[in-house]
DNA sequence: ATAGTATAAGCGGAAATGCGCATATAAGCC
DNA sequence: GGCTTATATGCGCATTTCCGCTTATACTAT
């Protein structure tokens, strides 16, 4: 019970569900999703925590990176059909793909690219 | 993408997943679900409101009565599943069972309840 | 070693949430 | 009309959440 209120918890937050909206194309590090969507370091990395903290997030780390993306199998552990929801619910919703170039900046950038980007 | 967040916050919450649970049984008014849950009308009333105010509750006045009951179709606008997955996680949770007899009392005594039964 | 980089975490403040107490509202009953 | 009952709501407070600022940590590169 108290598993599923935090699993809910972490669901209602509006730069959570972009996040899972793009670890849903690809696997990304910090930077990339704070790049990608416009928002701190801190605010990238405490969301991601709380996405990984509930379940719905694998973690590889990979020297500086930290490289999240979706646990398929935490994700469908009460709703057989929650990645869909929520891909469903950002249709339409161009918050993601308006910074898609970005995105693609920062995977040809590297390390390097928050300092390198930031300008 | 608002109207997802809403619908998940009105998820996280333990009186809120116990209420849904209930009225899956069956519709109950305010005061049966305080009585079932040994809440008090405040907490009932307001938890009701903001599951009603989510989508997942219908509302039917009857005198003093507020009648609640689920909204099947506003519980699976996103997730098809979720009432399934809402009872199979308080799956053997004693909370609601354990006043079930609460709840035959509150619904024998009819009006008049709340007050006949604090006693 | 020194400098640079990616990420995490402590701290503090602003905002949101949950809820008890009291009161308001509205319907029923005498 | 008053009295009771069921429900909703305003207010205030405690708790939680969110997040920016800063610092800590850990890995890389020179």
């Amino acid at each position: 019970m108290r598993e599923l209120v935090k699993a809910f918890k972490a669901l209602s937050d509006e730069t959570r569900l972009r996040i899972l909206s793009l670890l849903m194309e690809r696997g990304c590090c910090v930077c990339e999703v704070m790049q990608a969507l416009d928002i701190s370091q801190t605010r990238a990395s405490r969301n991601l925590s709380a996405l990984y903290d509930a379940g719905f997030l694998k973690l590889r780390k990979d020297g500086l990176w930290s490289l999240y993306s979706i646990d398929r199998d935490g994700m469908e552990k009460y709703f057989s059909n929650l990645v869909d929801a929520v891909r469903k619910a950002l249709e339409g919703n161009k918050v993601v793909d308006m910074d898609r170039e970005r995105l693609r900046e920062a995977e040809r950038v590297g390390p390097g690219c928050v300092t390198r980007m930031r300008k």
